[in-house]
DNA sequence: TATAATTATATCGCAGGCGATATGATCGCA
DNA sequence: TGCGATCATATCGCCTGCGATATAATTATA
């Protein structure tokens, strides 16, 4: 038996966690003037997007369980950054509402993605490499999500 | 002041973060069979390719913290995966060595790449689009790398 | 050769991330 | 209408991941 598919450079896996994990290290500096943290950035991507979102919603979003995200959402609630509050029609839903210092965050954060690139395009990648980088990515991540479906669905079944 | 560059579809930092996740998700079966978690796996990768190393070493070689690794190989340690003891030369190195046990989950690991690639190689990506990715990885690694080298080395000569 | 600087590891505290489980609200269907 | 199934969120426990700090060993240097 070979072995030769246990060597670490030879998995697709690490680099893509050791590249994300060095990629929230170097955001670090830019989220702690804002005072938060890479997924509480993640989070206000969304909100910023469209606000007045479910807990599911934008755990859905940022394809993480609800259980990582509603202690999330406390913290940025304690943060004075969001409101939570249980809707009116449905009450087992908990909207997410940006409240003023949510909101004046995203002036603050507007040049962050621009400071990110520096030194990474195109001194690493071409502006092309990244945007092929990026849809190749994202075919795997749809592949994974459907396989995780499949397998949800397949457990209902039984 | 425009807000494009903020929005979650437009960065490459969120497929990579989401994709990482999910890839570890996706290991979990196969890992759970053999008692370990993703990082532990990481960590035996690199102790079947060369054992007898220390935390730092350890550490380097998947670009953790020791504050991150030291608690990891407590945990492997009392699996009965790996030793730990301290180097006879220079008593502040910890030698970390596979043993009985660690060595023989190679062989009941050594499917796992086989089976992970499975409905991705070559449906989702070709082998081709595969090692481009990995390699443009690496060089975001290099690149990651080298900024917190210069950055630490001149924090220290202030 | 004392002693200051450096190195290797460990400890602490906090924020994720997730599986398992609980709780309350809503829905579907007899 | 009533009651079991489903849904949305929350709670608990564990394992990372890391900044800050501590401790002990080694090295550099005055």
């Amino acid at each position: 038996m070979s072995y030769e598919q246990l060597k670490l450079e030879n998995q697709l896996c690490f680099p893509l966690y050791a590249v994300s994990h060095l990629i929230t290290r170097r955001y670090k500096p830019y989220l702690d003037m804002l005072g938060i943290t890479y997924p509480q950035y993640l989070v206000l991507l969304v909100l910023w997007e469209k606000d007045a979102l479910t807990v599911n919603e934008i755990a859905g979003k940022l394809i993480l369980n609800t259980n990582t995200v509603t202690p999330l959402l406390k913290r940025m609630e304690a943060l004075g950054i969001v409101q939570r509050r249980r809707s009116r029609e449905d009450e087992r839903k908990v909207m997410i509402c940006l409240n003023e210092k949510g909101k004046k965050l995203r002036e603050a954060a507007a040049d962050i993605p621009r400071k990110m690139a520096i030194g990474l395009v195109p001194d690493v990648l071409t502006p092309e490499a990244l945007i092929d980088m990026k849809e190749k990515l994202y075919r795997i991540i749809d592949r994974l999500l459907n396989e995780e479906k499949e397998r949800e669905d397949s457990d209902l079944s039984k």
